[in-house]
DNA sequence: GAAAAATACGAATAATCCTTCAGGTTTCCA
DNA sequence: TGGAAACCTGAAGGATTATTCGTATTTTTC
């Protein structure tokens, strides 16, 4: 049982005046370009700084530590993907099947498009995973899906339903940050995510969804 | 795009006398033991060769680096897994969907079974996937599926065939790797390989696969 | 039993990195 | 306009770590 103490990721200070908002935004885009550039092993707080052209003492005051840098990183896509994800899941136009559908391609085509920061970020993980408002964003994200399924297989019993839930959540995200480790061309993308699809798709037909 | 030194991992030099096997034993056993109880952040040749209780320089007499002594670990599993597999698969005397049966179910406890060390490994992965050996192992690991799903779905086309082989198997051990990073009891084990098998069931029968 | 080969040792080296802090600059506001 | 608050700086401290290499010990060989 590996026992890491939880880094302390609360926010130092808020940036009041606009040069300052501008720093954490220079910050933070240094910060992606350095984590796709040089990778999670090269991520450096002074080179996050001079990167940005800033000096790192200016970083150590909106950020209390590297972990928090990262998991702000994180942060900020999770929100996006989020949005992404829940704006298709909410689509009533579209039946629950192809709601998933254009779900896992949206979500695959997405994970691809900024590869190399993603899979970086995914390399940093052990580095602030373990924070409390890490595992409170990944709490949010399950309770989505828990209302999806509900709508999608109404007659299932809950603890199969809550199971699917979870398992499709867990392969969508593992599979993806998997598959985005290497540039993928279009073709393969499609491919992939309709294969992912077509499974899932299998998978809920036979738990009982009617189609 | 990330582009990593890939480290050397060949051999230094191979133990001649017994002495010297059993020190790269020992070393390994404390290997092991390191990264389960200290995690892969903490994971340091120094500490390795005290908890073996040998001298560091007789660490990097057998291992050219840290990445190559990581690699050994994780090339130790892999034939561990590999072997465990592939015996189910081989196993004639059950139907193709009673073996992926019985692989998930197989795979996911040995997964948990040493989840810490297994968690730590991948923790650590950024540290060695990328030499030469490693992308090897899985080149091979790859063409004994392939030859699973041509007996599965002898008429599939050969592409979607290939894709369907490729999904399945990144799913298992991406969504294993996740799962097993929390301990986990008998009774989870059970719910969520047979969850995984009924997933891959249902898309292998959706492909084409007669039952 | 002595030379050679293999093995073991561990202090020292060289490098990297996170984070702080004392002191200067800019912006705000009354 | 002047003081207070916010902001910015970057050299330096303190700590950790991967790896080497000169020396000492053990085993093998002849």
């Amino acid at each position: 049982m590996i026992i890491r103490p939880s880094p302390s990721i609360s926010t130092r200070k808020q940036p009041k005046q606009a040069r300052a908002t501008e720093l954490v935004a220079a910050i933070l885009q240094a910060a992606a370009q350095v984590l796709a550039s040089e990778g999670a092993q090269r991520f450096t707080t002074t080179r996050v700084a001079q990167r940005a052209g800033v000096s790192v003492g200016s970083l150590y005051q909106y950020f209390p530590n590297k972990a928090a840098l990262l998991f702000r990183l994180q942060s900020d896509e999770w929100r996006q993907t989020t949005e992404l994800l829940c704006g298709i899941l909410e689509n009533v136009e579209l039946s629950p099947l192809e709601r998933i559908r254009t779900l896992v391609h949206a979500f695959i085509r997405s994970e691809c498009e900024e590869a190399a920061v993603r899979g970086a970020l995914n390399d940093a993980a052990p580095l602030y995973r373990d924070a409390p408002e890490a595992q409170e964003a990944r709490a949010t994200a399950n309770r989505t899906v828990e209302a999806f399924m509900r709508e999608t297989l109404p007659d299932a019993p809950d603890t199969g339903r809550a199971l699917a839930g979870e398992l499709i959540m867990k392969t969508l995200s593992a599979v993806g940050a998997d598959f985005s480790e290497k540039e993928r061309t279009d073709g393969e993308i499609e491919a992939y995510s309709g294969a992912l699809a077509d499974m899932f798709c299998a998978y809920l037909k036979s738990l009982g969804h009617r189609c």
